[in-house]
RNA sequence: CGGGGAGUAGCGCAGCCUGGUAGCGCACCUGGUUUGGGACCAGGGGGUCGAAGGUUCGAAUCCUUUCUCCCCGACCA
């Protein structure tokens, strides 16, 4: 993608709106625009990173076995009285009503709508477990929209639902899910903290919450030290599960099991949260199935949500520099980019415009052809974070090598020709 | 919802106290000079001063009402 075709608005002040330094730097680097409290317009960058992120957590659901849906935004109010949960909600529910007059509302979740689905055409325990999950908009009108897109009304989310027989079963199902979500969050170069948790307004009684650690988190953690170094290759988890984990309203240091040496304190922000709540809905909303003796047995139930657009805030608290962002490489918006130092100049536009043309059809470059002052063209890129840089200019017009920048250690290498296509191959 | 703060050009702000018809930096446009760290010179365009009402010869400025946004608290992916 050439910069100068394409539409990265970035900043230099940021907007007064903006508090915290995720929703500065996405402001900054052209990411978001907020059309109201808490809810925002994504801007081409913002919207490649929320598609990633959003492709990483699909791609987890699916290894595990989840199979993806879609259900609407706007649910009817009928299955939200059956399940009681119209009137339990309260004013975080945005209610509307259709030109008749009938009472609609915007799904700030969706466990009726998916029972619903779920009772019409599942009847048999042999069509056992099913997990379906979805990744749709939802909105919850918080008392208090702030952070950006960390707390915004507006959120994407991915929640999904397993269904099984049992308890037992459910209880698999549900370390299934955990698992799916420690691989999720690693893959971002997160770390993820798994805290057992309230299952609050949801209902039910195992939970556990996913917590990332960033400095600039909202809650503070204490745990073992041991849940940072997770073998992806080797989750287990019962064995997270049985790590000690803590919010500090929760800490004790009097009862604390492990011992100091042991114990880590640090910052983070939740971006995950998972129940297994039983039959509090299947009961209500009639989700039965037969089981081998031909009894109606009443299905147990488990939700599990990722904030897919909290995330994105999440990452950019997890990685920056006080020059902006450092994406991972998994999520960033271009895994390279190819500036041009000297924009007017031939031999450069030569040199740059044939590396583009080799490299272009892979999406995931962004060629910074502007006419615009070095500064300002290094600091752009800076803040917009992608991870690799290849920066021509006069120096590569003398020795003819090409100069490699890594946007987390600042370090520069010099290569070839033939080693920087060798360097790029590996990347993408 | 309780407490605090702010709305003046695309962004950041000054002007308001003490009323006289709007200014600065950045951005933008034109021309020129620059070119390895947010360039320089010259010229230029852009504002219902959040909205409504009131006081006054005259309101960004004083008064009243109202809307929006932000921060702290309870809530949450």
């Amino acid at each position: 993608m050439k910069f100068s075709k394409y539409f990265i608005p970035t900043l230099i002040n940021s907007p007064s709106e903006a508090e915290i330094i995720s929703h500065k730097l996405m402001l900054r680097a052209g990411m978001i625009k907020q059309s109201s409290a808490g809810i925002y317009s994504w801007l081409p960058i913002g919207l490649k990173v929320l598609k990633k992120i959003e492709q990483i957590v699909r791609e987890e659901q699916n290894n595990a076995g989840a199979i993806e849906i879609l259900m609407p935004t706007i649910q009817s109010a009928d299955i939200w009285i059956k399940s009681g949960r119209y009137k339990e909600y309260g004013k975080e529910m945005l209610r509307i009503q259709d030109r008749s007059g009938r009472e609609m509302l915007y799904g700030p979740t969706n466990e009726e709508l998916v029972t619903e689905i779920f009772q019409a055409h599942i009847n048999s325990y042999k069509d056992l477990p099913k997990n379906l999950y979805h990744i749709q908009w939802k909105f919850r009108d918080e008392i208090r929209p702030r952070f950006g897109v960390m707390r915004g009304r507006e959120f994407l989310m991915k929640d999904n639902y397993s269904f099984d027989i049992n308890k037992e079963n459910a209880v698999i199902s549900y370390n299934n899910m955990f698992k799916a979500y420690v691989k999720s969050f690693l893959r971002m170069d997160l770390t993820p903290i798994s805290l057992r948790a309230d299952s609050g307004q949801i209902g039910g009684d195992l939970s556990h919450e996913f917590q990332i650690l960033a400095k600039t988190g909202e809650s503070t953690l204490y745990f073992d030290k041991e849940l940072e170094s997770i073998d992806p290759q080797n989750i287990d988890p019962k064995k997270l599960q049985n790590y000690y984990a803590v919010v500090d309203e929760m800490f004790d240091k009097k009862n604390c099991p492990i011992s100091e040496e042991k114990l880590k304190i640090s910052k983070g922000i939740e971006v995950g949260h998972i129940f297994y709540f039983g039959t509090k809905y299947s009961k209500p909303l009639n989700a039965f199935v037969q089981n081998q003796n031909g009894e109606k047995v009443e299905v147990h139930m488990g939700s599990y949500g990722i904030g897919i657009s909290r995330l994105v805030g999440a990452i950019i608290e997890a990685h920056h520099d006080e020059k902006g962002i450092i994406w991972p490489e998994s999520v960033a918006p271009f895994k390279l980019s190819l500036i041009n130092l000297m924009p007017e100049n031939d031999e450069c536009i030569k040199i740059c415009n044939s590396l583009y043309n080799s490299l272009k059809s892979n999406d995931e470059i962004l060629y910074d052809d502007r006419i615009v002052s070095i500064g300002k063209k290094l600091s752009d890129n800076e803040l917009i974070g992608i991870p690799h840089q290849i920066i021509i200019g006069k120096n590569t017009l003398k020795d003819k090598l090409y100069e490699i920048k890594n946007r987390k250690t600042n370090k520069i290498i010099k290569l070839s020709l033939e080693e920087t296509m060798n360097y790029v191959g590996k990347i993408f």
